[in-house]
DNA sequence: TACCTTTATTTGTCAGACAAATAAGAATAA
DNA sequence: TTATTCTTATTTGTCTGACAAATAAAGGTA
C-alpha cells in the first residue's frame, strides 16, 4: 500500500503549468524563433505567482524548446531530441537492467544501421576506416584500445548518415565502457568460448566485408561482433 | 554575427546548481530510495536562494531523478529514460528534418530488431499476429486502418522483448502518422511506382516468414514494407 | 499498553523587491 | 537634417520573507 502512495504523485501547480505551456506552443501559431509573451503576462493570464511560472519554464529552458535573452524576453527554439536524455545516462543514476537495456537498444540500432551503410559508402570511408584500424591496438583479450574501438563504430553512425542515431551513440558509448570495466570477470570466458567457436569479429574483418561490399556477410559479422554482449546480458536477466 | 549571440547561453545560477545536483547525486553514494537533505539545507549549502534551487530541483523532478513526497522531504528515483524526450516528440515543435530523422531512426531500429524476433518467437505470438492481421482492413492505397497498423508493429516490438525500445516506439508513431497524413500526395505515387516494382510488403506476406522462420527473407520483406518511407525522406533532403 | 493531542518539520505557493543590461526614445551637437 | 550621446523603460535573474497544509514525532492521558 505504502509503496502503491509513492507512485501517486500528485500535480502540483508547477505541473499543471508545464503541461499548459506545453500545450500553447504546440497548438498555437508561435513558431521557432518567435517570441513569447513575458513573465509578467504569462504568470497573470495562467494565474498564478511568477515563482510557479519560472520553475515550469526553467524545465522548457533544459529541454531546449526556449530561450530566454536576459532583459529581452523569450523565444521558441527548436531542441534537440535528447537534451533531457544526456543527463541521466549514467550507470550511476540508471538501473542495471535499464543499462543493459540501453546496451541492447544501441547493438540493434547499429545492426539496423547496416543497409545504410552500404548504401552510402564512399572510397575516402574505407580510407578513414583503414587509418582507425592500421592505428588501433587490439589486446590479448581480444578487445580493442578504447579510442579506435569509439572510432570505429562512431565512423561507422557517420557513414549510415543519420545525425540523430549517431548522437544517441555517442551519449550511449559511456554505458558500454561502464560494463566492460564492471563485469570484465564475466566478459573474458564468454569471449574465450566465442574463440573456441570462432566467432570473434575484429574491426579487420568487418573492414575486408565492407571493402568487397558484402552486406549480408557484413551483417553476419558485426552480429558475432557483439556476441559477447548479448550473452553478458542473456546471463544477467 | 547577431546569430552568434544568441547561441551563446549564459550559464545562470540555475543550471550551475541543476550541474551540482546531478554532480551530486552521480559522485554521492545516495541510491534510488535515499533521501536527500531538504531544501533550505542544500540551498546554504550550495550558496543560492531556495527560489534558485527549487527551479533546478523542479527540472530534476521533470526528469524523474528525484521525487518528492510534501512535506516529508526528497528522495532519488530510478527515471525512465524517456521522461524528458517525451515531452517535444511532436511535430508541431520539432523541424521536419528532425521528424523525418526520427522515422529513420525508428526503421532502422526495427530492422535490426529481427534477429530478436526470431530468437523469442513462440506459437503464441504467431497466433496474436494471425489475429491482428484477421481484424485488419487494406484499403486501396495499399494503407492498412491505423489500429491494426500500429498493433501489428508494436506486437514485434513486444516479441523482441526490449521494453525501453517499445516505449521508443510507441513514443515515436504519432510522427509516422503525421507523416502520412502530409505527405499523401507524395506518399502514394511512391506506392503506385513500388506496385510496379512488385516492392509492396503486405502484413500478410511478413507473417508468413515469421510462420515459416525464415529470418532473412523477413528481414528483406520487412526493408522493403518500409521503402515508401525510405524513398519519401530521400526526395526530401 | 493503547489512544489521543500537541508540536515541529518541510514542501508548495505567494508577494515583493532590486540589480543589470538592453532597447527605445529623447536630447544634444555638428 | 543627421549623427551622437544621454535618459528611461523593460524584462529576466536573483534574493528575502511569509504562510498554509499535512505529515511524523513527541508528549500526555486513560
Amino acid at each position: 500500500m505504502e509503496h502503491l502512495r509513492a507512485t501517486i504523485q500528485p500535480l502540483t501547480l508547477v505541473d499543471q503549468v508545464e503541461d499548459k505551456l506545453l500545450n500553447y506552443l504546440k497548438e498555437s501559431d508561435i513558431s521557432v524563433g518567435d517570441s513569447i509573451p513575458n513573465e509578467i503576462e504569462l504568470a497573470a493570464t495562467i494565474g498564478v505567482a511568477r515563482s510557479v511560472l519560472r520553475e515550469a519554464l526553467s524545465r522548457l529552458k533544459m529541454l531546449g524548446i526556449i530561450e530566454t535573452r536576459p532583459r529581452r524576453g523569450m523565444i521558441m527554439t527548436a531542441p534537440s531530441v535528447f537534451n533531457g536524455m544526456k543527463r541521466i545516462i549514467d550507470p550511476r543514476i540508471l538501473d542495471e537492467q535499464t543499462v543493459f537495456e540501453m546496451l541492447h537498444f544501441r547493438i540493434t540500432l547499429e545492426i539496423g544501421m547496416c543497409s545504410d551503410l552500404f548504401l552510402n559508402l564512399t572510397e575516402e570511408d574505407l580510407c578513414e576506416l583503414d587509418d582507425i584500424i592500421k592505428h588501433s591496438v587490439l589486446y590479448e583479450n581480444n578487445e580493442y584500445d578504447p579510442y579506435s574501438e569509439y572510432n570505429f563504430h562512431a565512423k561507422l553512425y557517420e557513414i549510415a548518415g543519420n545525425k540523430i542515431v549517431s548522437e544517441f551513440q555517442e551519449m550511449v558509448y559511456p554505458l558500454m565502457t561502464f560494463v566492460n570495466k564492471k563485469f570484465k570477470d564475466l566478459i573474458e570466458p564468454i569471449n574465450i568460448e566465442l574463440e573456441k567457436e570462432g566467432k570473434i569479429v575484429t574491426h579487420k574483418e568487418l573492414f575486408s566485408y565492407l571493402k568487397e561490399r558484402d552486406e549480408d556477410g557484413f551483417t553476419k559479422a558485426l552480429k558475432n561482433h557483439f556476441l559477447s554482449y548479448k550473452r553478458l546480458m542473456r546471463s544477467r536477466t
